[in-house]
DNA sequence: AACTATTTATAAGA
DNA sequence: TTCTTATAAATAGTT
Protein backbone atom coordinates (compact mmCIF):
# COMPACT_ATOMS: atom_id res chain seq x y z
CA UNK A 1 0.00 0.00 0.00
CA UNK A 2 3.00 2.10 -0.28
CA UNK A 3 5.79 2.32 -2.69
CA UNK A 4 3.51 -0.33 -4.71
CA UNK A 5 1.00 -2.31 -4.79
CA UNK A 6 0.85 -5.84 -3.51
CA UNK A 7 -0.77 -8.91 -4.16
CA UNK A 8 -2.95 -10.10 -0.71
CA UNK A 9 -1.17 -13.62 -0.73
CA UNK A 10 1.19 -15.60 1.91
CA UNK A 11 4.70 -13.27 1.78
CA UNK A 12 7.39 -16.05 0.85
CA UNK A 13 10.44 -14.31 2.63
CA UNK A 14 10.23 -14.88 6.17
CA UNK A 15 11.90 -11.77 7.61
CA UNK A 16 9.67 -9.89 5.20
CA UNK A 17 6.30 -11.77 6.50
CA UNK A 18 7.55 -11.27 10.18
CA UNK A 19 8.06 -7.28 9.49
CA UNK A 20 4.86 -7.25 8.15
CA UNK A 21 2.79 -8.89 10.56
CA UNK A 22 4.43 -6.54 13.20
CA UNK A 23 3.59 -3.69 11.31
CA UNK A 24 0.33 -4.81 10.39
CA UNK A 25 -0.61 -6.04 14.11
CA UNK A 26 0.17 -2.79 15.68
CA UNK A 27 -2.47 -1.15 12.67
CA UNK A 28 -4.72 -3.71 13.88
CA UNK A 29 -4.35 -2.69 17.03
CA UNK A 30 -4.61 0.60 16.65
CA UNK A 31 -7.97 0.32 14.46
CA UNK A 32 -9.34 -1.69 16.96
CA UNK A 33 -8.62 0.62 19.86
CA UNK A 34 -10.05 3.76 17.88
CA UNK A 35 -12.88 1.80 17.25
CA UNK A 36 -13.44 1.48 20.91
CA UNK A 37 -13.19 4.64 21.73
CA UNK A 38 -14.97 6.55 18.65
CA UNK A 39 -17.85 3.89 18.57
CA UNK A 40 -17.83 3.01 22.57
CA UNK A 41 -17.80 -0.54 20.97
CA UNK A 42 -16.03 -3.81 22.80
CA UNK A 43 -13.46 -5.29 21.02
CA UNK A 44 -11.42 -8.54 21.57
CA UNK A 45 -8.26 -9.49 19.17
CA UNK A 46 -6.62 -13.00 19.66
CA UNK A 47 -3.64 -13.21 16.98
CA UNK A 48 -1.45 -15.90 16.73
CA UNK A 49 1.83 -15.80 14.15
CA UNK A 50 2.97 -18.44 12.20
CA UNK A 51 5.92 -18.56 14.76
CA UNK A 52 3.31 -19.88 17.10
CA UNK A 53 3.74 -16.30 18.80
CA UNK A 54 0.15 -14.99 20.53
CA UNK A 55 -1.09 -11.54 20.84
CA UNK A 56 -4.19 -10.00 22.49
CA UNK A 57 -5.93 -6.92 22.06
CA UNK A 58 -8.49 -5.79 24.50
CA UNK A 59 -10.68 -2.76 24.83
CA UNK A 60 -10.00 -1.11 27.91
CA UNK A 61 -13.55 -1.25 29.11
CA UNK A 62 -13.57 -5.12 29.05
CA UNK A 63 -11.80 -8.49 29.28
CA UNK A 64 -11.60 -11.17 27.43
CA UNK A 65 -13.15 -13.85 29.66
CA UNK A 66 -16.30 -11.18 29.59
CA UNK A 67 -16.12 -10.96 25.82
CA UNK A 68 -15.79 -14.56 25.84
CA UNK A 69 -18.95 -15.20 27.64
CA UNK A 70 -20.71 -12.62 25.94
CA UNK A 71 -19.97 -14.46 22.40
CA UNK A 72 -21.01 -17.67 23.86
CA UNK A 73 -24.57 -16.09 24.98
CA UNK A 74 -25.00 -14.20 21.94
CA UNK A 75 -24.42 -17.03 19.56
CA UNK A 76 -26.77 -19.59 21.86
CA UNK A 77 -23.92 -21.98 21.75
CA UNK A 78 -22.27 -23.04 24.49
CA UNK A 79 -19.25 -24.25 22.56
CA UNK A 80 -17.70 -26.23 25.67
CA UNK A 81 -20.67 -27.58 26.84
CA UNK A 82 -20.42 -31.05 25.17
CA UNK A 83 -16.70 -31.74 26.24
CA UNK A 84 -18.57 -30.31 30.09
CA UNK A 85 -21.56 -32.59 29.83
CA UNK A 86 -19.50 -35.42 29.08
CA UNK A 87 -17.80 -34.68 31.77
CA UNK A 88 -20.57 -34.34 34.13
CA UNK A 89 -21.83 -37.76 32.53
CA UNK A 90 -18.80 -39.40 33.23
CA UNK A 91 -19.15 -38.32 36.84
CA UNK A 92 -22.54 -39.13 37.04
CA UNK A 93 -21.73 -42.89 36.20
CA UNK A 94 -18.64 -43.24 38.25
CA UNK A 95 -20.75 -41.92 41.55
CA UNK A 96 -22.87 -44.26 40.51
CA UNK A 97 -20.30 -47.46 40.18
CA UNK A 98 -19.24 -45.97 43.42
CA UNK A 99 -22.62 -46.04 44.71
CA UNK A 100 -22.92 -49.56 44.23
CA UNK A 101 -19.08 -50.87 44.96
CA UNK A 102 -19.36 -49.07 48.66
CA UNK A 103 -23.15 -51.17 49.42
CA UNK A 104 -21.10 -54.84 47.92
CA UNK A 105 -17.97 -53.60 50.53
CA UNK A 106 -21.05 -52.85 52.81
CA UNK A 107 -22.32 -56.07 52.41
CA UNK A 108 -19.29 -58.16 52.44
CA UNK A 109 -18.66 -55.95 56.08
CA UNK A 110 -22.01 -57.40 57.53
CA UNK A 111 -23.97 -53.94 56.60
CA UNK A 112 -26.61 -52.46 54.84
CA UNK A 113 -27.95 -56.03 54.78
CA UNK A 114 -31.89 -54.95 55.58
CA UNK A 115 -33.20 -54.54 51.88
CA UNK A 116 -32.05 -58.12 51.54
CA UNK A 117 -34.75 -61.14 50.67
CA UNK A 118 -33.72 -64.25 52.51
CA UNK A 119 -32.53 -65.74 48.82
CA UNK A 120 -30.27 -62.40 48.47
CA UNK A 121 -28.47 -63.12 51.91
CA UNK A 122 -27.87 -67.04 50.58
CA UNK A 123 -26.57 -66.05 47.77
CA UNK A 124 -24.23 -63.50 49.36
CA UNK A 125 -23.15 -65.83 52.23
CA UNK A 126 -22.39 -68.61 49.79
CA UNK A 127 -20.50 -66.05 47.63
CA UNK A 128 -18.64 -64.86 50.55
CA UNK A 129 -17.70 -68.91 52.09
CA UNK A 130 -16.38 -68.96 48.92
CA UNK A 131 -13.91 -66.04 49.28
CA UNK A 132 -13.34 -66.54 52.65
CA UNK A 133 -11.99 -70.35 51.16
CA UNK A 134 -9.87 -68.78 48.83
CA UNK A 135 -8.32 -65.89 51.03
CA UNK A 136 -7.58 -69.62 53.36
CA UNK A 137 -5.80 -70.99 51.05
CA UNK A 138 -3.80 -68.46 49.61
CA UNK A 139 -3.12 -67.87 53.49
CA UNK A 140 -1.96 -71.52 54.00
CA UNK A 141 -0.06 -70.91 50.49
CA UNK A 142 1.37 -67.83 52.29
CA UNK A 143 2.13 -69.45 55.52
CA UNK A 144 3.60 -72.34 53.69
CA UNK A 145 6.10 -70.20 51.58
CA UNK A 146 7.22 -68.56 54.67
CA UNK A 147 8.03 -72.00 55.90
CA UNK A 148 9.80 -73.18 53.41
CA UNK A 149 12.00 -70.09 53.48
CA UNK A 150 13.03 -71.16 57.15
CA UNK A 151 13.81 -74.42 56.23
CA UNK A 152 16.18 -73.10 53.53
CA UNK A 153 17.38 -70.58 55.93
CA UNK A 154 18.05 -73.04 58.10
CA UNK A 155 19.13 -75.60 56.42
CA UNK A 156 21.95 -72.75 55.20
CA UNK A 157 22.77 -71.78 58.49
CA UNK A 158 23.40 -75.05 59.52
CA UNK A 159 25.94 -75.16 56.48
CA UNK A 160 27.44 -72.15 57.68
CA UNK A 161 27.58 -73.74 61.34
CA UNK A 162 29.47 -77.00 59.88
CA UNK A 163 31.90 -75.18 58.04
CA UNK A 164 32.97 -72.51 61.02
CA UNK A 165 32.85 -75.85 63.36
CA UNK A 166 35.30 -77.57 60.99
CA UNK A 167 37.40 -74.02 61.06
CA UNK A 168 37.32 -74.00 64.59
CA UNK A 169 38.73 -77.57 65.32
CA UNK A 170 41.45 -76.73 62.55
CA UNK A 171 42.36 -73.80 64.78
CA UNK A 172 42.01 -75.68 67.92
CA UNK A 173 44.49 -78.49 66.03
CA UNK A 174 46.76 -75.60 65.41
CA UNK A 175 46.99 -74.03 68.98
CA UNK A 176 47.32 -77.22 70.70
CA UNK A 177 50.19 -77.74 68.15
CA UNK A 178 51.44 -74.40 69.52
CA UNK A 179 50.34 -74.53 73.08
CA UNK A 180 49.98 -77.89 74.86
CA UNK A 181 48.06 -75.79 78.18
CA UNK A 182 45.35 -74.90 75.43
CA UNK A 183 43.10 -77.72 75.63
CA UNK A 184 42.42 -77.30 79.43
CA UNK A 185 39.72 -74.56 78.27
CA UNK A 186 36.07 -75.57 77.53
CA UNK A 187 36.49 -75.41 73.55
CA UNK A 188 32.77 -76.18 72.89
CA UNK A 189 31.42 -73.07 74.97
CA UNK A 190 34.29 -70.98 73.01
CA UNK A 191 32.63 -72.00 69.99
CA UNK A 192 29.34 -71.67 71.23
CA UNK A 193 29.94 -68.21 72.43
CA UNK A 194 32.15 -67.38 68.67
CA UNK A 195 29.08 -68.36 66.90
CA UNK A 196 26.49 -66.62 68.94
CA UNK A 197 28.68 -63.56 67.88
CA UNK A 198 30.31 -62.61 71.45
CA UNK A 199 32.27 -59.85 70.71
CA UNK A 200 34.42 -60.99 73.90
CA UNK A 201 34.63 -64.52 72.81
CA UNK A 202 35.40 -63.95 69.30
CA UNK A 203 38.16 -61.32 70.66
CA UNK A 204 39.74 -64.11 72.62
CA UNK A 205 39.63 -66.49 69.53
CA UNK A 206 42.13 -63.33 67.73
CA UNK A 207 43.87 -63.42 70.25
CA UNK A 208 44.98 -67.34 70.32
CA UNK A 209 45.27 -66.76 66.73
CA UNK A 210 47.34 -64.17 66.94
CA UNK A 211 49.56 -66.10 69.47
CA UNK A 212 49.49 -68.76 66.59
CA UNK A 213 51.04 -66.55 64.12
CA UNK A 214 54.96 -66.30 64.22
CA UNK A 215 54.91 -70.13 63.96
CA UNK A 216 51.82 -70.34 61.68
CA UNK A 217 51.76 -66.76 59.52
CA UNK A 218 49.13 -68.60 57.22
CA UNK A 219 45.98 -70.39 58.49
CA UNK A 220 44.33 -69.52 55.34
CA UNK A 221 46.25 -71.89 53.45
CA UNK A 222 46.64 -74.42 55.87
CA UNK A 223 44.20 -77.01 56.25
CA UNK A 224 41.99 -76.21 53.23
CA UNK A 225 39.10 -74.77 55.17
CA UNK A 226 39.42 -70.98 55.39
CA UNK A 227 37.49 -68.78 58.42
CA UNK A 228 35.62 -66.32 56.28
CA UNK A 229 31.96 -64.55 56.84
CA UNK A 230 28.92 -66.32 55.63
CA UNK A 231 26.45 -64.43 54.56
CA UNK A 232 23.45 -65.51 55.71
CA UNK A 233 20.09 -65.23 54.01
CA UNK A 234 17.82 -62.74 54.41
CA UNK B 1 -9.11 10.60 7.96
CA UNK B 2 -10.99 12.22 5.02
CA UNK B 3 -12.27 14.89 4.13
CA UNK B 4 -11.23 16.57 7.37
CA UNK B 5 -9.21 14.75 10.47
CA UNK B 6 -11.33 13.78 13.41
CA UNK B 7 -10.31 13.45 17.15
CA UNK B 8 -10.48 10.41 18.32
CA UNK B 9 -13.35 10.36 21.20
CA UNK B 10 -16.42 8.91 21.37
CA UNK B 11 -19.07 9.99 18.37
CA UNK B 12 -21.79 11.96 19.88
CA UNK B 13 -24.22 11.97 17.19
CA UNK B 14 -25.34 7.96 17.47
CA UNK B 15 -26.31 7.84 13.48
CA UNK B 16 -22.85 9.37 12.71
CA UNK B 17 -21.31 6.39 15.62
CA UNK B 18 -22.88 3.77 13.84
CA UNK B 19 -22.10 3.96 10.84
CA UNK B 20 -18.58 5.04 11.49
CA UNK B 21 -18.83 1.33 13.69
CA UNK B 22 -19.87 -0.29 10.47
CA UNK B 23 -17.40 1.13 7.82
CA UNK B 24 -14.34 0.73 10.80
CA UNK B 25 -15.90 -2.91 11.50
CA UNK B 26 -15.42 -3.73 7.73
CA UNK B 27 -11.87 -2.51 7.46
CA UNK B 28 -10.61 -3.70 10.79
CA UNK B 29 -12.24 -7.50 9.28
CA UNK B 30 -10.27 -6.82 5.76
CA UNK B 31 -7.31 -5.88 7.58
CA UNK B 32 -7.40 -8.97 9.83
CA UNK B 33 -7.89 -10.87 6.93
CA UNK B 34 -5.15 -9.56 4.85
CA UNK B 35 -2.87 -10.49 7.92
CA UNK B 36 -4.03 -13.71 7.47
CA UNK B 37 -3.16 -14.33 4.04
CA UNK B 38 -0.17 -12.64 3.76
CA UNK B 39 1.73 -13.51 7.16
CA UNK B 40 0.03 -17.07 7.53
CA UNK B 41 -1.21 -15.78 11.09
CA UNK B 42 -4.30 -16.60 12.73
CA UNK B 43 -6.70 -14.01 13.99
CA UNK B 44 -9.95 -14.06 16.11
CA UNK B 45 -11.94 -10.65 16.59
CA UNK B 46 -14.68 -10.47 18.48
CA UNK B 47 -16.80 -7.10 18.44
CA UNK B 48 -19.73 -5.79 20.74
CA UNK B 49 -21.28 -2.92 19.37
CA UNK B 50 -22.26 0.03 21.83
CA UNK B 51 -26.20 -1.19 20.81
CA UNK B 52 -25.30 -4.73 22.02
CA UNK B 53 -24.32 -6.25 18.48
CA UNK B 54 -22.01 -9.05 18.02
CA UNK B 55 -20.00 -9.53 15.06
CA UNK B 56 -16.62 -11.41 14.78
CA UNK B 57 -13.96 -12.27 12.17
CA UNK B 58 -11.85 -15.73 12.53
CA UNK B 59 -9.39 -16.63 10.22
CA UNK B 60 -10.19 -19.52 7.76
CA UNK B 61 -8.06 -22.09 9.04
CA UNK B 62 -9.52 -22.30 12.40
CA UNK B 63 -12.24 -21.87 14.78
CA UNK B 64 -13.00 -19.12 18.02
CA UNK B 65 -12.93 -22.27 20.06
CA UNK B 66 -9.54 -23.25 19.62
CA UNK B 67 -8.38 -19.83 19.28
CA UNK B 68 -9.44 -19.54 22.72
CA UNK B 69 -8.43 -22.72 23.96
CA UNK B 70 -4.35 -21.63 22.75
CA UNK B 71 -5.28 -18.10 23.94
CA UNK B 72 -5.89 -20.07 27.60
CA UNK B 73 -2.73 -22.36 27.08
CA UNK B 74 -0.13 -19.40 26.25
CA UNK B 75 -1.75 -17.39 28.88
CA UNK B 76 -1.57 -20.35 31.17
CA UNK B 77 -4.69 -19.03 32.75
CA UNK B 78 -7.51 -21.30 32.59
CA UNK B 79 -9.94 -18.23 32.71
CA UNK B 80 -12.94 -20.55 31.40
CA UNK B 81 -13.36 -23.68 33.26
CA UNK B 82 -12.00 -23.38 37.49
CA UNK B 83 -14.68 -25.18 37.93
CA UNK B 84 -13.69 -27.42 35.15
CA UNK B 85 -10.93 -28.01 36.91
CA UNK B 86 -12.65 -28.77 40.01
CA UNK B 87 -14.44 -31.52 38.27
CA UNK B 88 -11.83 -33.22 36.12
CA UNK B 89 -10.17 -33.48 40.32
CA UNK B 90 -12.95 -34.70 41.70
CA UNK B 91 -12.96 -36.87 38.68
CA UNK B 92 -10.08 -37.73 38.94
CA UNK B 93 -10.65 -38.86 42.86
CA UNK B 94 -13.65 -40.94 42.30
CA UNK B 95 -11.90 -43.01 39.83
CA UNK B 96 -8.97 -43.47 42.71
CA UNK B 97 -12.08 -44.38 44.86
CA UNK B 98 -13.82 -46.63 42.55
CA UNK B 99 -10.11 -48.36 42.11
CA UNK B 100 -9.90 -49.18 45.78
CA UNK B 101 -13.36 -50.29 46.28
CA UNK B 102 -13.11 -52.29 43.57
CA UNK B 103 -9.63 -53.99 44.88
CA UNK B 104 -11.77 -54.48 48.02
CA UNK B 105 -14.37 -56.00 46.22
CA UNK B 106 -12.57 -57.98 44.27
CA UNK B 107 -10.31 -59.71 47.54
CA UNK B 108 -13.74 -60.08 49.25
CA UNK B 109 -14.79 -62.51 46.31
CA UNK B 110 -11.42 -64.23 46.86
CA UNK B 111 -9.44 -62.46 43.79
CA UNK B 112 -6.77 -60.08 43.79
CA UNK B 113 -4.81 -61.22 46.86
CA UNK B 114 -1.34 -61.85 45.42
CA UNK B 115 0.09 -58.76 46.84
CA UNK B 116 -1.03 -59.50 50.32
CA UNK B 117 1.14 -60.58 53.44
CA UNK B 118 0.01 -62.94 55.69
CA UNK B 119 -1.10 -60.91 58.36
CA UNK B 120 -2.92 -59.20 55.81
CA UNK B 121 -4.53 -62.54 55.02
CA UNK B 122 -5.81 -63.40 58.51
CA UNK B 123 -6.79 -59.30 58.55
CA UNK B 124 -8.74 -60.09 56.06
CA UNK B 125 -10.23 -63.46 56.62
CA UNK B 126 -11.25 -62.56 60.37
CA UNK B 127 -13.77 -59.35 58.73
CA UNK B 128 -14.85 -61.48 56.48
CA UNK B 129 -15.61 -64.16 58.90
CA UNK B 130 -17.17 -61.90 60.48
CA UNK B 131 -19.47 -60.82 58.01
CA UNK B 132 -20.48 -64.39 57.06
CA UNK B 133 -21.70 -64.04 61.19
CA UNK B 134 -23.50 -61.05 60.55
CA UNK B 135 -25.16 -62.31 57.17
CA UNK B 136 -25.84 -65.56 58.65
CA UNK B 137 -27.26 -64.08 61.46
CA UNK B 138 -29.61 -61.76 59.19
CA UNK B 139 -30.52 -64.82 57.08
CA UNK B 140 -31.65 -66.47 59.97
CA UNK B 141 -33.41 -63.12 61.37
CA UNK B 142 -35.34 -63.16 57.90
CA UNK B 143 -35.92 -66.90 57.82
CA UNK B 144 -37.65 -66.95 61.36
CA UNK B 145 -39.68 -63.48 60.25
CA UNK B 146 -40.88 -65.91 57.50
CA UNK B 147 -41.88 -68.42 59.43
CA UNK B 148 -43.47 -66.00 62.09
CA UNK B 149 -45.88 -64.19 59.03
CA UNK B 150 -46.23 -68.06 58.08
CA UNK B 151 -47.63 -68.28 61.22
CA UNK B 152 -49.93 -65.75 61.53
CA UNK B 153 -51.22 -66.20 58.19
CA UNK B 154 -52.04 -69.80 59.58
CA UNK B 155 -53.75 -68.82 62.55
CA UNK B 156 -55.82 -66.46 60.44
CA UNK B 157 -56.61 -68.48 58.12
CA UNK B 158 -57.36 -71.10 60.83
CA UNK B 159 -59.64 -68.59 62.51
CA UNK B 160 -61.50 -67.97 59.27
CA UNK B 161 -62.07 -71.50 58.66
CA UNK B 162 -63.65 -71.61 62.25
CA UNK B 163 -65.70 -69.10 61.56
CA UNK B 164 -66.57 -70.27 57.86
CA UNK B 165 -67.42 -73.75 59.49
CA UNK B 166 -69.89 -71.85 61.90
CA UNK B 167 -71.63 -70.17 59.22
CA UNK B 168 -71.70 -73.18 57.34
CA UNK B 169 -73.01 -75.16 60.55
CA UNK B 170 -75.50 -72.47 61.12
CA UNK B 171 -76.80 -72.35 56.82
CA UNK B 172 -77.33 -76.17 57.72
CA UNK B 173 -79.33 -76.54 60.43
CA UNK B 174 -81.47 -73.49 58.85
CA UNK B 175 -81.99 -75.64 55.46
CA UNK B 176 -82.69 -78.88 57.38
CA UNK B 177 -85.38 -76.67 58.81
CA UNK B 178 -87.11 -75.71 55.49
CA UNK B 179 -86.14 -79.33 54.03
CA UNK B 180 -86.22 -82.38 56.09
CA UNK B 181 -84.19 -84.73 53.35
CA UNK B 182 -81.57 -82.02 53.15
CA UNK B 183 -79.65 -84.02 55.64
CA UNK B 184 -78.69 -86.54 53.38
CA UNK B 185 -76.27 -85.17 51.08
CA UNK B 186 -72.05 -84.91 52.65
CA UNK B 187 -72.23 -81.32 54.42
CA UNK B 188 -68.94 -81.67 55.05
CA UNK B 189 -67.63 -82.26 51.79
CA UNK B 190 -69.80 -79.58 50.52
CA UNK B 191 -68.05 -77.53 53.20
CA UNK B 192 -64.59 -78.22 52.14
CA UNK B 193 -65.66 -77.95 48.25
CA UNK B 194 -67.03 -74.25 49.68
CA UNK B 195 -63.77 -73.60 51.42
CA UNK B 196 -61.56 -74.66 48.90
CA UNK B 197 -63.34 -72.28 46.46
CA UNK B 198 -64.61 -74.68 43.95
CA UNK B 199 -67.24 -72.50 41.94
CA UNK B 200 -69.70 -75.42 41.80
CA UNK B 201 -70.14 -76.32 45.29
CA UNK B 202 -70.61 -72.39 46.09
CA UNK B 203 -73.50 -71.87 43.85
CA UNK B 204 -75.00 -74.94 45.23
CA UNK B 205 -74.21 -73.12 48.77
CA UNK B 206 -75.65 -70.20 47.38
CA UNK B 207 -78.77 -72.29 45.74
CA UNK B 208 -79.71 -73.71 49.60
CA UNK B 209 -79.68 -69.62 50.42
CA UNK B 210 -81.67 -68.84 48.06
CA UNK B 211 -84.07 -71.21 48.46
CA UNK B 212 -83.68 -70.48 52.46
CA UNK B 213 -84.79 -66.62 51.60
CA UNK B 214 -88.78 -66.63 51.90
CA UNK B 215 -88.67 -67.53 55.48
CA UNK B 216 -85.41 -66.46 56.39
CA UNK B 217 -84.78 -63.03 54.61
CA UNK B 218 -81.83 -61.90 56.96
CA UNK B 219 -79.61 -64.32 57.93
CA UNK B 220 -76.65 -62.30 58.54
CA UNK B 221 -78.85 -61.22 61.88
CA UNK B 222 -79.30 -64.60 62.50
CA UNK B 223 -76.81 -66.30 64.50
CA UNK B 224 -74.41 -63.79 65.80
CA UNK B 225 -72.22 -64.84 62.99
CA UNK B 226 -72.21 -63.65 58.96
CA UNK B 227 -70.91 -65.12 55.73
CA UNK B 228 -68.34 -62.69 54.52
CA UNK B 229 -65.78 -62.39 53.04
CA UNK B 230 -62.36 -62.91 55.02
CA UNK B 231 -59.17 -61.37 54.00
CA UNK B 232 -56.35 -63.44 53.69
CA UNK B 233 -52.71 -62.43 54.74
CA UNK B 234 -50.68 -62.12 51.77
C1' DA C 1 13.84 1.63 13.38
C1' DA C 2 13.11 5.60 10.15
C1' DC C 3 11.72 7.35 5.74
C1' DT C 4 8.47 8.20 2.09
C1' DA C 5 6.02 7.21 -2.15
C1' DT C 6 2.06 5.23 -2.73
C1' DT C 7 -1.98 2.66 -1.56
C1' DT C 8 -5.78 2.21 1.31
C1' DA C 9 -9.21 3.66 4.60
C1' DT C 10 -12.58 6.57 5.62
C1' DA C 11 -15.32 11.24 7.04
C1' DA C 12 -18.49 13.89 5.27
C1' DG C 13 -21.76 14.68 1.97
C1' DA C 14 -25.13 12.94 -1.37
C1' DT D 1 -27.32 1.53 3.75
C1' DT D 2 -24.35 2.64 -0.23
C1' DC D 3 -21.68 5.70 -3.30
C1' DT D 4 -18.51 9.37 -3.87
C1' DT D 5 -14.40 11.66 -3.06
C1' DA D 6 -11.16 14.58 -0.70
C1' DT D 7 -8.10 13.62 2.49
C1' DA D 8 -5.99 11.18 6.53
C1' DA D 9 -3.71 7.08 7.68
C1' DA D 10 -1.35 2.90 6.76
C1' DT D 11 2.25 0.70 4.95
C1' DA D 12 5.79 -1.67 1.21
C1' DG D 13 9.99 -1.07 -0.05
C1' DT D 14 14.03 1.17 0.91
C1' DT D 15 17.77 3.00 3.76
Amino acid sequence: MARGKIQIKLIENTTNRQVTYSKRRNGLFKKANELTVLCDAKVSIVMISSTGKLHEYISPSTTTKKMYDQYQQALEVDLWSSHYEKMQENLRKLKEVNKKLQLEVRRRFGEGLNGMSFEELCGLEEDMDNAVSLIRERKYKTLSNQIDTARKKKKNAEEINKRLLQDWTNLIKHLREDDPHFGMVDNTRDYEAVIGYSEAAAARLRLYALRLQPDQPNLTSGGGSEITTYPLLE
